[in-house]
DNA sequence: GAGATCCGTCAACGGTGTTGACACAGCCGC
DNA sequence: GCGGCTGTGTCAACACCGTTGACGGATCTC
């Protein structure tokens, strides 16, 4: 499924692109990718973009389709935690909340307000459940013991998720003046118990 | 403080007011919240709002300030939890996850969603923060045992609205998918464990 | 009756994402 | 070499958004 998809402008082929075509076309993926950054989907416009690429902004929707799929193609919806996923599932729960609550990773938290500001859009959203079952499903699930191991990935990347929303877009003064370890502790513990519940039968 | 808080059109005093305002105001906040919970925050616009009045758009700035105002004004931030946190606290847990993936509330469902939306708006935020700490931790919190109360409910509320995110905004398709009393027990029991954690201390 | 205040209308501003019409340049087959 | 196709770029415009300013009347107070 190439770019554009549109009718009106058919969107070149990926495959027969001229030298302009390709350099303009990184200056713009490189002006989304700053701007998303720094200002969220909503707060950077495909004009603010195509003034920072140098170009006029009918060129973005044309060489990209739409701002949403200019955004898809541009930011990485993956937010960094695959390495986290890799170590000993016992206490990943804690590790996952300690990553996300990094002070040295502000970057994280920009990329997670672009993403939920896009998420409102349908092949953003579609995208990233995709990634979800992808990057945390997949490799995650297998791993647990236990009944419905996919659902409790998936609550459990929800109850990440849920932090994030506090910490990064509502911004709650309480859990902002808590202080982070024991955050980390008492949410990741709560992450961990529904990926890694204390089986009663189990030694 | 009133209305506007604008420099503009200094919103008349609430309470000098002639029948013929009163009576398009009436108009207005009716087809806000109409509007409003039928489309998001997003989907309703301030023009379709007036014109569901039968009114000029600029009224509707003129009488509340701004579309985050009438929101602020029309739209209840409560999600009517208020008699699910009344009952007995060892399985409240569960009761909030029951209360929201029930099919019979579709209003709640809009509602939040609309919401989230206009949770970005800074007073929107504020408000939701606001009454967050009067109507989940106010109450709440003084009836936990163990350190950290208020973070332990605010917390809570985090994951709750983890849970929320998945399925009314992400609508992710694993969850969706599922056994609804599977979600409410698992996920139910997270939350509980954030609220009432087993302590070995006691009996 | 005079003056202030409220109520409503209209046009416009600056912003958004997107589209259509057009001109030019480079590659293709003949 | 040359005509046509196609990629590349420019410009103006569309339809929508939230909001504002200027201006009539209507209504109330003194």
């Amino acid at each position: 499924m190439p770019y554009g998809c549109g009718v009106t402008h058919p969107s070149p082929d990926a495959s027969r692109l001229r030298p302009a075509g390709l350099a303009t076309r990184a200056a713009i993926e490189d002006a989304a990718r700053t701007l998303f950054a720094e200002r969220g989907f909503d707060g950077a416009s495909v004009r603010g973009i195509a003034a920072e690429a140098g170009v006029d902004p009918a060129l973005v929707i044309r060489h990209f389709g739409s701002k949403e799929a200019l955004f898809l193609r541009t930011v990485d919806t993956s937010l960094g935690i695959g390495s986290v996923l890799d170590g000993p599932l016992e206490s990943v729960g804690r590790r996952l909340v300690a990553y996300f609550m990094d002070p040295a990773r502000p970057v994280i938290r920009k990329r997670y307000v672009a993403l939920a500001q896009a998420a409102q859009h349908d092949q953003v959203r579609d995208e990233m459940n995709r990634h979800t079952a992808e990057t945390y499903v997949a490799p995650l699930a297998p791993r647990l013991s236990g009944a419905d191991p996919e659902l409790r990935v998936a609550l459990a990347v929800a109850q990440l998720a849920g932090l994030l929303n506090l910490l990064f877009l509502q911004r709650d003064p309480i859990v902002a003046a808590a202080d982070p370890d024991v955050v980390i502790a008492t949410y990741g513990d709560a992450i961990q118990r529904l990926l890694t519940p204390p089986d009663p039968e189990e030694a």
